[in-house]
DNA sequence: TATGAATGAGTCTTCATTCAT
DNA sequence: CATGAATGAAGACTCATTCAT
């Protein structure tokens, strides 16, 4: 087997056993025999249990982000309100699409120790400062009502992590995919004047 | 000392680390160091490590949800939106006032096992729980337009967790708890239709 | 209570949670428990876990080594074969009397460590011995056949250990003291030429 | 190293150690050292202290048992008397063979803890079980003279277990492994009545 | 590259014993 | 005499990581 293929396979196997065991209960045993390789062999690929976890997490996190689009304000583009609809959709798009890795993402990578919280920390820092910057354009514009912008992002992330949480973990009583960042954003109606929601609805 | 002085303090001494440096990082030599007893004294007064964690969130736990209180709708009774406000007020109160086990609750507590797990799912299953009655309460009386309430329990509740981690971890960039609790509130509007609303500003 | 009294009640309790539990599973806690006294009191009166233990079985060697008479050969006595029925007999009474005491001296005295195995040693040397002698004086009266006298009289003990132990654990199939004492004495006939043997039987 | 020989040293050494120091007294340290391998590695092979003891004395519980024979009624077999001393012989030299083993059933296997006391009884009530049927057996043939055969089995079972244990102790004042099946044999007359013995002196 | 035997630092937990009140 | 809170030495077991083959 190739370099880069057996490599995947590890990575894809120590997925799968994050997300079932959590990071702490899970030892190198499980990984290395869930992927049927020796013990050394995970450390040909692999510096530590630590490395291979925090290399899952980064990949996923850098996907996220990817997701998020600046707020285009030119002649030619959607109407802001809809750009911000979509960066909702698309961040739930990845977060329900992996539900093994959101599933670490929201349980295992949580208080694993300093180091992770620093990184999740600056994550959703990003995240947060991103969602806080187009709402106050959208004040400027006179789409966002007055409030406290950091807060308010703050909630809106508070809002998507939780949702996307129980829909990982019970995929029985919540709408789809499609329903829900709709639902999502109608919740989020809170900070948009009135006008600025007019004709969202009709839109496919 | 009295047996139910050294409990507490070193139920104490152990919230203090538990908080520091997480669950898995903090060994029983750390909580006892801290505590100035001797190694035995602490299986004097706890069965494990694990049982005086659960001691400490079991009590936290019990503690927030006795802050929830059922909207009353007797004609004595304050605005129902006030009554929710109030619920997620003495919610916030009870957070932000014990820092520490809320650091516990957002980032220990989370993902340590399957027990413990379940327990924080159904911690905050009964508070989705009595969040999605009273939208559906507000729903009937013409309070809270037409959405999804499981959602928007879910997005409530997340919101407050997300903020109230934001508050717990840096002091500095948000508002007083008053302040957040209004901010909050406000981005609830969303679900609320307008006449709801009118003349809760006002209020103290 | 005085002193006597409370000693002896420790004592007592000691003997019957070594005798179910064990010497190593028996804890301090379990002994103070089960006489409901203070930790300090214990070692008021007991220098040691091991002290308790060690008086419990001095007292009870003593009282077993207590009935063996030396075999009387003088005109007046009863017949020598007669006699040494009547050491084993008593030596099974006091063992099948006190099974609690018997379940600890084969149990939980043996292999404890160095000292007790030399003391227990001892001990049994001291009844192979007196044995020993016993048969030897047997041999030069011609009532004992040619034999090894060391190993016949580690067989005779060892029989009345075997036939005691099972006695004290299954108190079902075995018959009672006395038709049990003469099972053993005929067991010995092995030892004894024929003639030394007449006239046993029907005596009381 | 390979797999088997790994362990089957590690073995050799926690014999040898437990039959000196005792189960209690016996660490896994006093193993690992005797072994000279690191603490993993004992782990690596054997589940824990106990399983390891466990392990060793089931294999020797097995052999012993392994040399028992039922007697055979044949017109080709042996004489039954023959057969018998052929048994008692037999185990005589699987015991008196591994001294250590020895040591440790009758002393560090004895009173370890209910798990063990049951394991135990029940190798001794086999055992037991067997020596009272060859009785029973050759009180029908006219060769064992009336008695309760459960006691007469107690007996016999009980004399080879303090032979040997002695013999294990202190190799010196007792005669050699043959003499010492003859001696037990020649105490087991006992249970024969007078015809059953003839010719059996003068066999090699 | 791949293997898997070996390592040993690190933790939890128990329990006999002491001693201040 | 009695109490029971406090002590701390000791021991079993885990598991990430290494390295000789």
């Amino acid at each position: 087997m190739e370099r880069t293929a057996r490599r995947e396979q590890v990575l894809a196997c120590a997925r799968s056993v994050f997300s079932r065991r959590g990071y702490h209960a899970t030892t190198v045993s499980d990984i290395i025999e869930e992927a049927g390789v020796a013990r050394g062999t995970f450390y040909l690929y692999f510096k530590s249990k630590r490395s291979i976890f925090d290399e899952l997490l980064d990949e996923y996190l850098r996907a996220i982000l990817a997701q998020v689009r600046r707020v285009d304000l030119g002649p030619a583009a959607e109407p802001p309100v809809r750009q911000v609809l979509g960066n909702v959709e698309r961040i739930l798009a990845v977060l329900l699409e992996s539900t093994e890795m959101s599933r670490i993402l929201f349980h295992e990578a949580v208080g694993l120790d300093a180091d992770f919280d620093r990184k999740l920390a600056e994550f959703y820092g990003e995240i947060v400062k991103l969602a806080q910057g187009s709402l106050r354009l959208g004040q400027q514009m006179g789409l966002v009502r007055d409030c406290d912008v950091r807060v308010a992002a703050l909630c809106i992330v508070g809002a998507v992590k939780e949702v996307v949480d129980a829909a990982s973990a019970g995929p029985g009583a919540l709408p789809d995919q499609r329903a829900l960042s709709r639902e999502i954003m109608r919740f989020l109606d809170g900070v948009f004047v009135p006008a600025a929601l007019a004709g969202l609805e009709d839109q496919p």
